[in-house]
DNA sequence: CCGGAAGGAAACCCATGAACACCCCCGTCA
DNA sequence: TGACGGGGGTGTTCATGGGTTTCCTTCCGG
């Protein structure tokens, strides 16, 4: 900013100059090794009243270790990288949200990029974030898994893939238990009374197979319906729209719709409003995430709602799991959330 | 995480040390001063020849300078905290997308933080913060103005108050043209007939005054109208949820409500719906901010929209003017945009 | 012999921790 | 009983991490 270290105005008296270690141990008239081993608890022992006179020395005058000075030294920034494809969709502020949290109980901080969903400008920003020295990278992102582990594990990066549809050869990697939840809505569908459901999902979906457009075929085969229409949109809300739009035009029966995300929810929710159905009375509408957009959509959104939290705990954990472990996928389930928009009996707006 | 530098294993033949400016000198056969005047570009000159030399040498060993030892030597980190009142108001969330935009147009990068509008919380995230060598910082929570400015300036860390509602003293700050938006918002509700206009704000408001309720006070006062009720509820959408429940069960011949976020506005829009109020029939809802979410609200919501890549523009340059500039307070015109839930003639959901 | 251009040596930013120095107490042996 | 060796407990010194920048040296042409 304006003013650097250097050129600070010197106010008379005194000189603003940051405190160091080396005040402290004057202060305290002990050596700056005795500093740091009070302050770092080791490793090695200090007798309690020099150390008492330490931590005083450390009160009085402010002291604040040098961020920059430990990491160098150290080696470690207690700064964790997190890219995302879109930094605007809910979903991800709430996980992300959930990750700093988890990361800072450790006392790591989040670098929060976004991809654009662009592999070049994602190779920029992951070279940007390996120069910043982050001690990890997270990604949820669906060029992560191509572009960089080579470069990741040359630097020795640890890297964790969010937001994963399934396991990926030799990488950490943390995503909803998608299919079973997928299942379950679509069962849900079916218990009351409806017959012809559509999907709407991502271009090149979740992953191949995407255990979402699998949960709705196999929960239909179960129940030996007639699959419904597949209609593929970018998982945004302007993609939803565009599906709803087409499944009023279209009216092929179709009785219900299973969006794959909230945003496409929402898109799909204006269309048919626009288009004059009824929902959930017409058609009802269910979806796939559950942020809290989901609870305030007209009407409110049936969905499989994936439990952020934990996942984010998970994504931390493994990114600090043992650097030369072998690839690992958690699953984490998903909890299927009733409201009014799959116009089950007993659920009140 | 697992790995530490030191520790790590040594591959036979190629100890993987990271390449430091001193391999690049040896390569290129110059000492790591003249690496270094290359690379920043001055403060002297360099010979041509001796320019491609290092610039090759560079290239070869893929060098890349060390963030923490260059952070540490220059007293600068190109880093920038922003502490958030709440992460997952979407306005927010835009919010923070255009602000990291337009820091890493500076080679910066934003470690942000959730306060949760609790003083106490953010005043330990202020100190990780300042722990962590930020350049500057960057405050979107209500706490902000009151709890830091003496310990920052004694730090010497510039800071900017993002979303503010007016000028405070000694202080830099951005924020929309709140009561200018506000009105025009409102009298574009009159001139379509509306007549009794309910407003939605937080408890304590935007500021003393503020700006929104002023704004919304004037358009009724200028069209000699009564002004409406006012409902204070927290700004969320829940909150609005219970403003609007309290609407329709009052029926006070209310037949229009400005909401003062787009949060609260979901939550009004809900309770009307469920209350079988026709929106915008029956009652118009419109409100300020223009998230991506306003969009795809049912109806969609007239707003007045921010101008979140300006303001977010303003809010760095601020941070970068002066260090000793006086206090400065930037209000950027926000823009009516005009949908279905404003009930006016012209506009088709 | 002087001046300027080009590059090198070394101090510095701050924290860390291995290696070394010291003190004191104890035990051992003459 | 006194001298000496050894070892635990504390503290200090200093090299180190990687890049920046001041000051100094060298070398060239004029």
């Amino acid at each position: 900013m304006g003013g650097t270290q250097s050129q600070r105005p010197r106010v008379l008296g005194s000189v603003r100059r940051p405190v160091t270690r080396a005040d402290v141990a004057q202060l305290a008239g002990v050596s700056t090794a005795v500093v740091s081993y009070v302050l770092n608890d080791g490793p090695r022992p200090v007798a309690p009243r020099t150390a008492e006179r330490v931590r005083q020395a450390v009160a009085l005058l402010g002291y604040r270790p040098n961020a920059s000075a430990r990491a160098l030294r150290r080696g470690r920034t207690e700064t964790i990288g997190l890219i995302l494809g879109d930094s605007l969709n809910p979903l991800f502020t709430e996980y992300t949200s959930q990750l700093t949290k988890a990361a800072a109980m450790r006392g790591e901080a989040l670098l929060i990029r976004d991809s654009r969903q662009d592999a070049t400008v994602e190779a920029q920003i992951v070279e940007q974030l390996i120069d910043r020295q982050v001690d990890g990278l997270l990604f949820a992102s669906p060029y992560s898994s191509s572009v960089n582990p080579h470069a990741l594990r040359a630097a020795g990066i640890p890297s964790v893939l969010i937001d994963c549809p399934g396991p990926v050869p030799g990488r950490l990697s943390v995503g909803p238990a998608a299919q079973e939840g997928a299942e379950r809505l679509v069962d849900h569908l079916i218990e009351h009374g409806r017959g012809r459901i559509a999907l709407v999902v991502g271009e090149r979906g979740f992953g191949h197979p995407d255990p979402r457009e699998l949960g709705w075929q196999f929960a239909q085969h179960r129940s030996q319906l007639r699959p419904g229409p597949v209609i593929r949109v970018p998982f945004t809300r302007e993609g939803g729209y565009t599906a709803g739009r087409q499944l009023t035009r279209a009216g092929e029966g179709v009785d219900a719709v299973f969006a794959s995300n909230d945003l496409q929810a929402a898109g799909v929710l204006r269309a048919l409003h626009e288009g004059g159905a009824r929902v959930p009375d017409d058609i009802a509408v269910v979806s796939f995430d559950g942020t809290r957009e989901s609870e305030f959509c007209w009407p409110p959104l049936t969905v499989a709602q994936q439990d952020l939290p934990r996942m984010a705990e998970v994504a931390i954990d493994l990114l600090h799991s043992e650097p030369d472990a072998p690839g690992r996928h958690v699953r984490v389930p998903t909890t299927l959330v009733t409201r009014a928009s799959c116009g089950c009996p007993g659920v009140h707006a």
